[in-house]
RNA sequence: GACCCCUUCGUCUAGUGGCCUAGGACUCCAGGUUUUCAUCCUGGCAACACGGGUUCGAACCCCGUAGGGGUCGCCA
């Protein structure tokens, strides 16, 4: 039987990345086995599904190119077929009606657990059992005529042929009395597998209050899409060998349940950032460079593209994030930048560094030719005429023309600032820190 | 409280009775390469929750204990 799995989510306005990874779960559950991946959104709270919900729901979706095979089952559409199966149940004696007070208006229509223990084999936890006796009877229709989540949820796995179940460990509850009601419609069990939850420090669940807990999150901080992907797809999951930056292709060939583990886990953002990095190395040049031309209009920076491109050049092997961007190249576009006064203190305001610092302009104005090559070795020839350590005449350099310590490789960087620039800087230092 | 689930380095994990003096990755630290910055390379720190069994042998099997989590809605 062909595998069909899906993704079941109602539309909040945001999505938890426990949520999607879940979804990503599914998704490569049913590549892996060349089956189908299906969306059912679960609208049936009208206050919250909004379009704009909706949308942020199929654009997290697309963010993690996570395709779907057939076209959106919007759960709204089958209240008719829930309160069908409803009656069919309370006409078959497995279901009653009682007025149990709480909500005012009257019966609400109740499922009779059959009072067997059940038990099931699940994908990732093995066999999970439970006795009859700690089961109760529970609502599957509101006093107020609407379907109960159990209901609406199973009867459209069943309409949409779902064969494998795979959702957050939170469910394992839930999963007893669905069973019951698969039995009860006379329709196939389909197989489960809880999967543990993504927690905090703490050990709770993790939500917005431990940070970022939204796939939206992660995407304004500069995350790329694949390498979220990759990230929460080891969270959880692992293919067996020492392999960690993988290809959509190597995950769908070696995804298993079976691989899964069984206990909840934790974000970490520091090795998240370092698969991004991964990511961004291997990115092509031009998406790369999109990114970087957006990030330049972000930070509302206009400027020549062809000087752009070549301060893009500069800064391509050393960026982590897409966010690490702006931060890193505010001197190439301002005058005005700031010095690191850690910088300024340590590297700057020495003794004879003025004198050193006077020295390099005047090498540089007298240059033939302010590239690349001609700093480098006008700069190499100075270090060994004066007698200074290279650390003593490239630091200030770096700093005078920059404002920081650290950044690109100095002659290249030189380069594209262009002398006029790398002279104003200088004297400017001078005058402003030295003298 | 009842029921259910979980427990290997700080974190993500490998490990399904001998290959484990427990491997990899991130982070951190120390060296080295790069006569700047970053990268890179090498090395290091660091874990089987605890107690009983079973066995010639247990991270792996069984039973307890402890700790953590989930569920117990006319929410999904």
């Amino acid at each position: 039987m062909k595998v069909r799995t899906r993704f079941a989510p109602s539309p909040t306005g945001n999505v938890h990345i426990g949520n999607m990874r879940a979804a990503i779960y599914n998704w490569l559950f049913a590549r892996h086995h060349g089956g189908d991946f299906l969306l059912r959104v679960e609208d049936t709270d009208r206050e919250r599904s909004t379009p704009e919900a909706i949308q942020t729901l199929l654009d997290a979706m697309a963010w993690f190119k996570l395709d779907v095979d057939e076209e959106p089952l919007y759960q709204s559409t089958r209240m008719e077929a829930h309160l069908e199966a409803a009656e069919l149940l309370l006409s078959k004696g497995m279901a009653y009606k009682e007025d149990k007070g709480g909500k005012g208006q009257g019966e609400c229509i109740i499922f009779k657990m059959p009072g067997n223990d059940t038990s099931f084999e699940d994908g990732i936890k093995g066999t999970l059992s439970k006795a009859a006796e700690n089961m109760q009877d529970f609502v599957i229709v509101r006093s107020n005529g609407t379907p109960v989540f159990h209901l609406a949820n199973v009867l459209d796995d069943i309409e949409q042929g779902v064969t494998h179940v795979i959702r957050g460990d939170d469910h394992i509850e839930n999963t007893y009395r669905h069973i019951a009601l698969y039995q009860a419609l006379g329709a196939d069990v389909p197989n489960f597998a809880h999967l543990p939850m993504i927690v905090n420090a703490q050990g709770k669940p993790y939500s917005k209050r431990d940070g970022d807990a939204f796939v939206g999150d992660f995407r304004e901080k500069g995350f790329l899409g694949d390498a979220l992907f990759n990230y929460l797809a080891l969270l959880g999951w692992s293919p067996g060998d020492d392999r960690e930056v993988m290809t959509r292709d190597e995950m769908v060939e070696a995804f298993e349940l079976a691989r899964c583990q069984s206990s909840a886990a934790q974000v970490d953002l520091r090795k998240l950032t370092w698969m991004n990095g991964e990511y961004m190395l291997k990115l092509p040049l031009e998406d790369f460079e999109a990114a970087f031309f957006q990030e330049l209009e972000k930070a509302g920076i206009e400027a020549d593209p062809e000087y752009a491109k070549q301060v893009f050049g500069l800064i391509r092997e050393r960026v982590k994030t897409v966010a690490d961007i702006a931060p890193m190249i505010g001197y190439f576009f301002n005058d005005d930048y700031e010095y690191d006064p850690k910088a300024v203190r340590k590297k700057l305001q020495k003794d004879g560094v003025a004198d050193t610092l006077a020295q390099v302009k005047g090498i540089f104005e007298s240059l033939e030719t302010f590239d690349e090559a001609g700093t480098d070795k006008a700069l190499h020839n100075f270090v060994e005429s004066s007698g200074l350590g290279f650390g003593a005449v490239m630091a200030p350099v770096r700093i005078a023309v920059s404002g920081v310590q650290s950044g690109p490789d100095l002659f290249p960087l030189l380069a594209v600032l262009g002398r006029d620039r790398v002279l104003e800087r200088i004297c400017r230092t001078i005058e402003q820190f030295l003298s």
